[in-house]
RNA sequence: CGGGGCGUAGCGUAGCCCGGUUCAUCGCGCCUGCUUUGGGAGCAGGAGGUCGCAGGUUCGAAUCCUGCCGCCCCGACCA
């Protein structure tokens, strides 16, 4: 491709709007545009790369059976009516406004409905689905460039079973499939394994990348590859040890103290010796939570133990409930469940609320002054502390969800009758798995992944082109020979060239732009050295530059391309 | 949907607090000509703006007020 004759909207300033590295990038490269928040267009030198992740998901699909479809975003809106997912996605769910449209978020329904009433018998099955098309939610806040959008591609794969050990089999290659993509895309990720949620199914994972521009909190030890989302990770934390002899209780003054730190500093004692509550409204009833120290409570783990959804009580049903106000609440005449972390079993001699304001209560030993409480983990595990299954270091940190299988079950094929005969000729419901890629989020997580100061830093698998070829002064009748032979001669042996041929432009603006959009070989073409019969070559990643006779240039590039 | 910020030429910006001969600034980019040609060039000339939109206050609004729209960030939400 000649740049001569290209969009390829190169920019040296940052746009204002741009914060996340990848987005930067995409938009000085000229990779993106946006047309409105959420909504993106894939430009020339973008859309290869698009082209190329495309690739190796079907690559990889079809090498475990996957048969490829092309399904309409425009679904009937009574299709989600089966499934009740017209409620349950809400807002997300994107409505046609002059016909009874919706735009499809996801596919699970398409390809049940073409699964039903024609995948009738065991003999049929398995079958693996799959698509790679764009996707709307209406999302209440885009963000980071590509990463989280309205409008996006996403490969999405559902398998058809007819029996549980059949999903799992489905399952497993879905796995393997995955790592491999990720792999062959150079990308450094790991897996979150989960219990599923919402989706009724028997197992999930997901699979992850590092990123401050993500959106999941996730404990990972590097070590041995234990990985979970934070509000269900545990660690191995000292609780606080029981002391030999406990002390009696004693009222103390602690006038305007309010927090553990204030509490600390007032009485001149170490965090890990105060119990900090916090009162939940669960089922209409309040239930004091005890934390060591400053530790906070983990809502979601709450919500397990409890069973339900919980809400914080409010300032003026913490007087009403405990006669005091937040700072001063404490399990010394709680009258309500108590339930502590797991850190504080058996404590005592604690510093705790009076239920009164401006005082507390020392010498508390929950064992002896706090009758049926029940310990619980309700920690949020953070960074440094051990890995609950190595003993590893465990590091906390943001992640980018790129991949999720999931385990479906028959919650789509029950709601929507997609039935299938078994050998005794019994009718049973078909059993499906789903597995989606967002693929915008590969190409943004790889060049999060992938580049320095000035740019990006493509390796061969997934770059816009293989070679950077940059005629220094495309005014010489010797640089344009040259420069056209290598174009074509490149060209010709299937090389992916992006040539650099542009008169007006200047040798630095031209050695800019070509480590801004990062190829891994850049050729660069000047009359001094063509004198000599040669060129030189620039490896992007590493800096090295050296010198190639023209004559041995093809096999060197190719020699570098390996 | 809550909180915060922003909106001036293609991009990045000054001016806004304190309305008026600094009122539409500057850099990059763009166009023309000449020079230059191995790390975002020099000189000369030039094009490009409903100051997000709509009202209002005022003799006078980019500037003050109200409403709306758009974008970004934090939060809520997230199969």
């Amino acid at each position: 491709m000649r740049l001569s004759k290209s969009f390829v909207p190169t920019l040296k300033e940052v746009p204002n709007d741009a914060v996340v590295k990848s987005h930067i990038l995409m938009l000085r490269a000229g990779m993106v545009r946006m047309l409105s928040a959420g909504i993106y267009s894939f430009l020339p030198v973008g859309y290869r790369v698009i082209r190329k992740i495309t690739e190796i998901i079907r690559e990889e699909m079809n090498a475990i059976g996957g048969q490829e479809f092309h399904l309409p975003a425009l679904n009937p809106r009574e299709i989600w009516e089966e499934t009740n997912r017209v409620e349950s996605f809400g807002d997300i769910l994107f409505h046609v406004k002059n016909r009874d449209y919706v735009l499809a978020p996801t596919h699970e329904e398409i390809m049940t409905y073409h699964a039903r009433n024609v995948l009738k018998s065991y003999k049929e099955l398995p079958q693996i689905w799959y698509q790679i098309q764009t996707k709307f939610r209406n999302e209440a806040r885009p963000r980071s460039g590509v990463i989280r959008g309205r409008q996006f591609l996403m490969k999405d794969a559902y398998t058809f079973d007819a029996t549980w050990e059949g999903l799992d089999i489905a399952y497993g290659y879905h796995d393997k499939a995955y790592r491999k993509i990720f792999d062959r895309c150079d990308l450094k990720y790991f897996v979150v394994g989960a219990s599923s949620g919402a989706m009724g199914g028997t197992g999930s994972e997901e699979f992850m990348v590092k990123s401050d521009a993500g959106e999941d909190t996730v404990a990972y030890c590097e070590h041995c590859g234990y990985a979970a989302n934070v509000e269900i990770a545990v660690s191995k934390v000292q609780g606080k040890k029981r002391e030999s002899k406990s002390e009696d209780l004693k009222e103390i003054s602690t006038p305007n103290v309010k927090s553990i730190d204030e509490l600390c500093a007032f009485l001149k004692i170490d965090e890990t010796q105060c119990a900090k509550s916090r009162v939940y409204i669960y089922d209409g009833k309040a239930v004091l939570i005890l934390m060591l120290g400053n530790d906070e409570v983990n809502e979601t783990k709450l919500e397990k133990v409890l069973g339900g959804t919980i809400r914080p009580a409010h300032p003026d049903e913490l007087k009403e409930i405990t006669g005091a106000d937040a700072g001063s609440i404490g399990p010394i005449g709680f009258t309500g469940r108590i339930i502590a972390d797991l850190r504080l079993k058996e404590s005592n001699n604690l510093y705790s609320g009076a239920n009164k304001n401006d005082f507390h209560i020392g010498g508390i030993d929950l064992s002896r002054d706090v009758k049926n409480i029940e310990y619980e983990d309700f920690r949020i595990v953070k960074s440094n502390e051990n890995c609950i299954r190595c003993g590893s270091n465990l590091e906390v940190f943001t992640s980018i969800e790129l991949g999720h299988i999931f385990k479906l079950g028959t919650k789509y094929s029950d709601s929507m009758k997609a039935m299938f005969l078994d050998e005794n000729g019994k009718e049973n419901p078909i059993i499906m798995g789903s597995y989606g890629i967002g693929v915008e989020r590969v190409m943004a997580c790889y060049i999060e992944q992938h580049n320095d100061e000035r740019g990006m830093v493509w390796d061969k698998t997934l770059a816009p082109f293989h070679i950077h070829l940059i005629g220094l002064n495309m005014r010489k009748q010797e640089v344009i020979d040259a420069t056209e032979k290598i174009y074509n001669e490149l060209t010709k042996t299937g090389i992916e060239v992006l040539f650099d041929d542009r008169v007006d432009a200047q040798a630095g603006f031209k050695f800019n732009d070509a480590d801004l959009l990062g190829m891994p070989v850049q050729v660069i073409v000047g009359d001094k050295k063509l004198k000599d019969g040669k060129v030189e070559v620039k490896i992007r990643k590493s800096g090295e530059r050296f010198d190639v006779a023209l004559n041995d240039l093809i096999g060197k590039v190719k020699e570098l391309l390996v």
